[in-house]
DNA sequence: CTGTATCCATGCCGATACTG
DNA sequence: CAGTATCGGCATGGATACAG
């Protein structure tokens, strides 16, 4: 998106999409909802993230309220993150599409299909 | 995404926020859930969304069943979209994050401002 | 009016290397 | 362990031109 539109204003949901959208928070939000957890072990059980996409991941989310950050330093240093009650609330908000994504992702993926099978027929 | 990683199976929500996640859908989804509309019209109330990427987007929500595509021959020729079942119910199921949105918008906006005061400080 | 095809700028993100 | 900095490839998406 390169600028602001004027939908964006009157679409908070936009906004929270924007957040949302690029896949790793949700994924993030969902492991932290287990409970609290460090970097690395975060690392581990998202599996697929980079440690440069976790850090910025944990950064917007940690800006953005959702998600605090504990340092214990010590040898070695410790940083635990965990789930702001903001946080745990978006994870809330979040489980009826998780609800609806479960139970309509074999229908969507059988569309999809027909749908390619028809324009297979048509080229 | 590269390509689909171990929690990609695991995690259906994760399939709804690829397709739903960019923002487009979503606007698109919402204006067609106050009812059918064509194809130029959605072009203007979107505002913002290019020819091409509304071509697109409406594509895949044909694809997905969430989008139906009813064309009207004539002089012009018409092509009037609508939300299937499957798509108004992806719309219900959207709602919660719409209101947690519209919600915690404002807060989030304070949040990042006084990140954002934080980290000036530090630098 | 409703698209599709092409071109190209932008920005995302993974890989890598380095720091406290 | 927990990051930051930099680079470079690749996909996204706008602009434009063209077609049915």
């Amino acid at each position: 998106m390169p600028a602001p539109h004027a939908t964006s204003h009157a679409c908070p949901i936009r906004d929270v999409l924007d957040r949302v959208g690029d896949a790793w928070s949700v994924l993030v939000i969902t492991e932290l909802n287990k409970g609290p957890c460090r970097f690395n072990a975060l690392r581990r059980v998202v599996d697929g993230i980079s440690q440069r996409m976790l850090a910025v991941t944990l950064r917007q989310l940690e800006r953005d309220g959702l998600v605090s950050r504990r340092v214990t330093d010590g040898r070695p240093p410790q940083v635990t993150y965990g789930l702001t009650a903001r946080g745990v609330s978006l994870h809330a908000a979040l489980a009826p599409l998780a609800d609806w994504a479960a139970r309509h992702q074999q229908a969507i993926r059988d569309s999809r299909a027909a749908f390619e099978a028809t324009q297979a027929l048509a080229a």
